[in-house]
DNA sequence: CATGGGATTGACT
DNA sequence: GTCAATCCCATGC
């Protein structure tokens, strides 16, 4: 993945991670599920300014913003836009691919498909600690890398973004259609769109 | 300096 | 379905 990559709007980079390649410590997963924030929506950790909380938000795009959720877990997101606009994407599942029994033995869970099926759960599946704030997804440790052939043309729908209470009406979550593999199954279909 | 609230998860009713 | 765990950090007194 090149850096223009993610040197554009967040919607578009975050309805085009869905598909691409995720990998750390030994295990990788293909994004199935993504949610797009912008500092001038009130969900965005950006929406307040720039502070020491969220100021690898306002960084250069490509780097991963590592956050801890309700003191426990970790979720990653890719900035994206140019440097000084706070803009993110926040990862939200995968489909595992490589690495599965670490995963298992990381998550102390057997099924694949709960290996991965949320921001907190995947970070602890690939071993992506807050340690990693701040660092480069285009140097690593974390990678992201393009769609694969079999994904080429996956069908990506909108919908609500899910667990927040402001801007809760914006259609910024974006989904693999049909994906075992997501945070929430799929809602009925009147309330997701088709993208592209 | 005290307090409140999450971009969540898993256990339990 | 409900709810607690647990930790920064941002905010307000």
């Amino acid at each position: 993945m090149r850096r223009r990559f993610y040197d554009r709007p967040v919607l578009e980079v975050a309805e085009d991670l869905v598909g691409c390649v995720v990998s750390h410590g030994g295990s990788s997963g293909v994004i199935v599920e993504t949610e797009a924030y912008h500092h001038s929506e009130p969900a965005s950790h950006a929406y307040v300014g720039l502070t020491q909380r969220n100021r690898v938000l306002f960084g250069r795009p490509g780097l991963a913003y590592v956050y801890r959720s309700y003191g426990i877990h970790a979720c990653l997101n890719a900035v994206c836009e140019p440097e000084g606009v706070g803009a993110a994407v926040l990862i939200r599942a995968l489909e595992p691919v490589e690495g599965v029994e670490l995963m298992r033995q990381r998550r102390g869970v057997e099924r694949s498909e709960n290996l991965c099926s949320g921001p907190g759960k995947l970070t602890e599946a690939l071993g992506i600690g807050l340690e990693l704030n701040g660092s480069d997804l285009l140097e690593g440790p974390i990678l992201i890398a393009g769609r694969r052939s079999a994904w080429r043309n996956v069908e990506v729908v909108a919908s609500r973004r899910i667990g927040i209470t402001k801007a809760a009406e914006l259609p910024w979550r974006f989904s693999a259609l049909g994906s075992r593999f997501l945070s929430r199954p799929a809602l009925s279909r009147a309330e997701e769109s088709p993208v592209r």
